[in-house]
DNA sequence: CGACATTTTGACGCTGGTCAATATTGGTGG
DNA sequence: CCACCAATATTGACCAGCGTCAAAATGTCG
């Protein structure tokens, strides 16, 4: 379960910046062994908020242990999740923008995470060029898993919405390479319905479809994977009954995308 | 129409630090005036792109004038629009993350694009603190708008979402607190739909719906918004026939939303 | 052990996707 | 200048996926 944080489990209370880069699975700036700067940590209870939409923007976090949630609330009080970080991840970069932070984040079990000052941002990237690459990337990266997200809740049905998002979590909880295949989800089927767009009810009868297509086994929380691979790559599940000869025939591009005829624009 | 870029029209060739600024709406940072740097600008005319998914990162781009739209393609050849870049806004910040870009952009008219190469952003934040600030608030603020569109997409139904992005697009094409009420827009339905995730169908339907409540006035791409303010707080526009004493009831909180109620975790 | 949160499963209906036909626009060439 | 064609937009009819409502089962915490 815990990947590398057997010694932050004791001495849990400062980071290097060559540890942060790890941590964020970036490679290592050059010249981060020469700068003494080191980074506290914090340590969170489940249930306790890291973050709070509109409050003043002092810090960035990097998980180094447990899960989160981050979301939004509208004017009429229900929330939306964003996403679910977790150890390595980047949470409260939103908070750049006007100083205030644009969202919450609330611990979903015990956590731990790196504290990244406002001040040492502007501090070090002064001193250290590669630092401010560090988080240019990191926070582009957000950019990028968003826009994935997009393209994945706005192009695919119900049950592969939930295996992608299994797949991917199975792949962030695991070591790169080597996804998880056995875990306990921290979070609620509402709360993956809010992240996927979809109801709590639609999101348990996904979970039932896929565990009696032999895809995975579910009690609860509690996972087991028997096929990322094909998670990661489903499109529909239909199957109806006895799926015969039923290879895929006209079901793609669904929604508003368009296809490749209208690549407008020679290069340049 | 255009609003401030009457001289760029003329030497559009190079902007300097403060007009980058002022182009991206940010608070002129302390010493702009100090730096001579100055970024060339590139011409584009419509349908060319400026960036190619997995193409290598070379710039950040800011509008200076024009339209665009950015898009991923998945596998299959789908392709699923990110935004509709306008003036003052960043194209390109994705890329920042693998030295990559992972999206496309191209121009949906003639447009102008103030580009920063990726050397000075490097090199500008050693010398200029404040530079990096800009960027970092440029691209947080993308993070968002992003969120904010998430919100939207995952909470409202379709006639909703359109008059927000209406509404919005208004607002964006105005200047600050005076939104446009009478333009033409640069893009289909189809890619619309692609943003919003609607068919094109679903997008026509909607705007013959509002033009008939009265709320705008259509045309082909040629719009009159009539009520700025109601598109952009619409929620429901059912009124299925005579509304009678149809009170608002049920209609609240749909899809994978979560209320206030467990707004767990104690501050701090 | 009892109150409550979470999950599962079923039945039903609406929103919006699909298919199809027609209208309007813009561009191209005779 | 006008005929022709492709791209875009509009509108209608049909229906399926998923949201809604409801009830029961299972798990959790005090």
């Amino acid at each position: 379960m815990s990947t590398a944080k057997a010694k932050s489990h004791v001495d849990a209370h400062r980071s290097t910046l060559s540890e942060v880069c790890r941590l964020l699975g970036l490679p290592e700036v050059a010249g981060a062994r020469h700068v003494d700067t080191t980074f506290l940590h914090r340590h969170l209870k489940a249930g306790q908020r890291l973050t709070s939409q509109g409050e003043p923007f002092e810090a960035l976090y990097i998980v180094a242990e447990g899960y989160f949630k981050t979301f939004v609330a509208d004017e009429t009080g229900n929330q939306l999740v964003l996403g679910f970080p977790l150890q390595g991840d980047l949470v409260g970069a939103d908070g750049l923008c006007n100083h205030r932070h644009a969202s919450y984040a609330v611990a979903l079990t015990d956590a731990d995470v790196v504290v990244v000052p406002f001040r040492c941002i502007a501090h070090l990237g002064r001193s250290l060029d590669d630092f401010e690459q560090i988080i240019y990337r990191a926070i582009s990266r957000e950019l990028v898993t968003d826009h994935a997200l997009r393209s994945l809740v706005g192009t695919l049905g119900a049950e592969a919405r939930v295996a992608r998002f299994l797949a991917n979590f199975a792949d962030r909880c695991g070591r790169p390479g080597l996804p998880a295949t056995r875990f306990t989800l921290p979070m609620t089927r509402q709360e993956i319905g809010s992240y996927l767009g979809l109801t709590l009810e639609t999101v348990s009868r996904a979970f039932s479809a896929l565990a009696d297509a032999g895809l995975m086994q579910v009690a609860q929380r509690e996972l087991e994977l028997h096929d990322v691979d094909q998670l990661r790559v489903l499109q529909k599940l239909h199957a109806t009954a006895t799926a015969r000869g039923a290879s895929r025939r006209g079901d793609r591009a669904k929604r508003g995308n368009v296809t490749w005829v209208d690549m407008l624009g020679a290069n340049v």
